[in-house]
This record gives C-alpha cells, sequence and structure tokens, in this order.
DNA sequence: TAATGTGAACTAGTTCACAGCT
DNA sequence: AGCTGTGAACTAGTTCACATTA
C-alpha cells in the first residue's frame, strides 16, 4: 500500500520500523489513551495487548523498536508511552486534512468528531459540483475544487481524503498532487495512480465485507460437510482458539 | 483479524486460500468488472494485476490457487473469472447487512449506492434512541435495537455492521451475536470480544491517516538531514523503486 | 510465440522461550 | 518475583525465473 521505498539509513533517532508494526502502533495509542483515562498510569504487556487485542509477544517485539520505554518486573508508563508513539507517528505536529467530495460519505467524515482528538483536523471541504460549493457544514464552508492549490499552500494541508464517486478519483488524486501534498487515504473504489513519494492507501466498505463473506461462506461449508449427528456436543462452527 | 480457526482439512472444492489472497480477491473482482465493462473478454496476468494494483506474479500465484482458469499464450476468461472468484467469496448467495448506529457515518452508509453492486444490500438499520427510530432513509425505516433479533432471523442478515460510538459498540456486538449474527464489521474504534466463530473486521479511519502521518514524517526527516546544496537536480524527497 | 502455473529462493512477520533487569 | 526485551525457530507471504502448454 506503501507506494515510497527509501534506502535503509535509518537515523538512530528513527529507526526504520517494519511496516507491520507502523500498522499497529495507531491501535496501541488507542488503547493507551483509553487506560490513561481510567486512572492508569502503568500498564503491562499483557494488559495493553489485551486492551489493543493482540498477543503480548507481538506487542513487546512492536515496542522494542521504538527502544526501551518499559521497566521490567512493573510495565509501560502509559503517558510516556503515549507521548514516544505520537512522536514516531509525526502526531506532535497537528496535521490538517483536505477532504474532497462531498456527497454521503464526505459529509458524514466532515461531521466526523473522531479526527480532532487523534491528532487531525478537516481545514477544507471541496466538491466540483456548484450544488455543494458554499454549503456550509459544521464550521467549514465547501469550496470548489479549483481552489485546491491555493487553500493546500495557505492551510499546509498534508493528507488528502478522496470521496469522489470512483470517475473523479483519478483527476482529483491528480490535483491533489498537483497543489504538493503527498498522502492520500482513498475511498473510491478504484487504484490510483500517483507519482513515487506519494503514499495511498485505500479504504473500501465493500472490499471489507467481501472478505466477511468469504469466511461466512466457509463457515457455512466447513459446518455442513461433516453433520455429525452430535452425540456429544455441538456439531458444525468453526473452532476458536 | 480473522478469529475464528478452521483445521486444514480443505475439501478438494474449496481449498483454503492463504488470507493475503482472500483479502485481495475483492480487488481483483472489482477490477474484472471495470474491463467487463469496457468490453474486454479476456484479459492478461499482466493486465489484470494493473488494473488492481498488484504485481502479476503475485496475481498467478493468488489465482492460482483457485485452480486453472487461464489459458497459456491467451490470459484468462474475463467473465468466467468473476464467476468463480464471486463463488469462492461467497457472493452468488446474495448477502444482507444490517447496519446498527444511524449517526453520521451510518447515514452515509445507509445512502450508499456501492453496496447493491458488489454483492450486499442493507436490508435493515437500526439504533438506540428514541429520536433515529421512525426516520425513513432511502426506503428503509430506522427500527428500535430491541427488534434485532427478530429482523434479523425474518431477514436472513448475515453479516453486521457497527457505526454507532464506541461506549456503545460491545453492548450491540453482543446482541448482534445474541441474534445469530457472525460477521461484524466494526467502524467504532476499540476491540470486541466476540466468542470464536464469529469474524470481526475493523475499519478505522484514525488509523488509516495516523499511518499516513508517520509516512508523512519519515518524509519530512528524510529528505532534511541530508539537505545537499542541490548542485545538480532536486534534493529531498523519498525516492521511488 | 505468448502467457500461465509453479517450484525454489527469498523476505517479512510471528511466536517461543528465556536471559536479564528492577 | 515479575515483566521486559530479544535471539532463535518458525510460519506466512512475495518474488523470481522457467518449464509447460495452448
Amino acid at each position: 500500500m506503501s507506494q515510497q521505498r527509501t534506502d535503509s539509513s535509518a537515523s538512530p533517532a528513527f529507526p526504520d520500523l517494519p511496516e507491520a508494526t507502523v500498522a499497529r502502533l495507531p491501535e496501541y495509542l488507542r488503547a493507551l489513551h483509553t487506560l490513561a483515562e481510567q486512572g492508569h498510569d502503568t500498564v503491562s504487556s499483557e494488559g495493553l495487548a489485551a486492551a489493543a487485542g493482540v498477543n503480548s509477544a507481538k506487542l513487546r517485539k512492536d515496542l522494542s523498536h521504538l527502544g526501551s520505554y518499559g521497566t521490567r518486573g512493573v510495565g509501560y508508563d502509559v503517558a510516556l508511552l503515549i507521548t514516544q508513539i505520537e512522536a514516531v507517528l509525526g502526531l506532535s505536529q497537528h496535521r490538517t486534512v483536505a477532504l474532497v467530495g462531498i456527497g454521503n460519505l464526505g459529509h458524514a467524515l466532515a461531521g466526523y468528531g473522531g479526527f480532532a482528538s487523534r491528532g487531525f483536523s478537516v481545514a477544507a471541504l471541496f466538491d466540483a459540483e456548484r450544488a455543494q460549493v458554499g454549503e456550509r457544514i459544521g464550521d467549514l464552508v465547501v469550496r470548489h475544487i479549483d481552489e485546491l492549490a491555493e487553500v493546500v499552500a495557505a492551510e499546509g494541508i498534508s493528507i488528502g481524503v478522496i470521496t469522489t464517486p470512483v470517475h473523479a478519483a483519478q483527476h482529483v488524486a491528480d490535483r491533489l498532487v498537483a497543489a504538493g501534498v503527498t498522502s492520500i487515504l482513498n475511498f473510491a473504489p478504484c487504484v490510483l495512480a500517483v507519482p513515487p513519494g506519494v503514499d495511498v492507501r485505500k479504504v473500501d466498505l465493500a472490499v471489507e465485507m467481501q472478505i466477511l463473506s468469504f469466511h461466512e461462506h466457509r463457515k457455512a461449508l466447513t459446518a455442513l460437510p461433516v453433520p455429525r449427528p452430535a452425540p456429544n456436543g455441538r456439531a458444525g462452527e468453526a473452532i476458536g482458539t
């Protein structure tokens, strides 16, 4: 998914983490915030792992890549770990987001409160349709896509979110890139072509459902073929750990 | 993410695919539909791989797990491959979805047209707040969560989508499970506890952004530390393939 | 000849299990 | 005593490169 590649000369202060680890850090961060709210100021790898939905060995290995922020016999300092993870993820500087495509989904994301609390603020909304332009959502007004470059520069936008229909997505991506945006979150169900150095992540709801469908289908198939007459206990249904 | 595990006794008609392959099949399917619309009735691994945003070796290996549906020297029959992938994903039977939590995001998903075209239909909407219940969205009316079990049975719901606030998510998951739902797509930023045999997938928009933020941060750090005075060519910016 | 299907080599990610701190 | 941090073993996933087949 990540499309850039850098040479392996990691600065000592900034080791390049395994991609799988990077993908889990936000989850740890979320879990840590929850724990902090609940008043914990220290947590064991076991405890944090449970809160984040992974096993403790994986968690310890992940955190070890950041350096040694735990205390043997005790656990991790919650506040310290939050600070460290936020630093690594680059959340110390508050990041601003531009949303392009103010349809159903765009509206929902524009109004979503969950971003601000997690290091992001939606700083601008864009659409190509005159009908949408000028509409007020929260404390933002939808602007025309032609103003993109200007606003990206003015607001220091660092992430572009595409919530347009498929047919417009590539065009919007091109304009975002031209405006200097180097990170894109794409909700349109299509592959975007972007130059090297630009990162694209894709969220496709139908894909998620189809993956679930596969497992649902498999459960149905594996439950039936061996329809033991249930002499003892319940037959069928996939087996847990 | 998938939480069920089955023994490796795969029926010959239903090999158990690598999880990574399963996660890509929906993308191939989408690409194939696009190609079909454009009038292609055959496509090479190279062509399909490009359309799906992967490399061709990976694509061929993935498809080889399904069986031999290609023709050497020619490529893959688009229509045939669509049929096969849909069969494997269990999309031959149209799946119905229940959406719980009709806030911002729930509204957007309820109104999203992209599901029907990809094998799913939203068959019911639920909320716990009296304020929402009774509201009409598209051709559905929001029902109270207490009707969940009844409707799941009546409509043969196979997937539950949670778009409630965090604090309600676990409770809703419990009720979905109690109602017999064994696949859940969770948009609430928390880990859900579910019994074995129930699959949960999570979509967290803030997590996606934080991953982008990490790479953005890294680009900034790797671009600066070696600020060559640009004797020839542009300095900085992550290097492409 | 052109493109699939696949063993073999390689790379990334996970889990184990325990040494080493506090 | 308890919990982290980590080498080592293992497992999953990717890529290569080519034999095979239409």
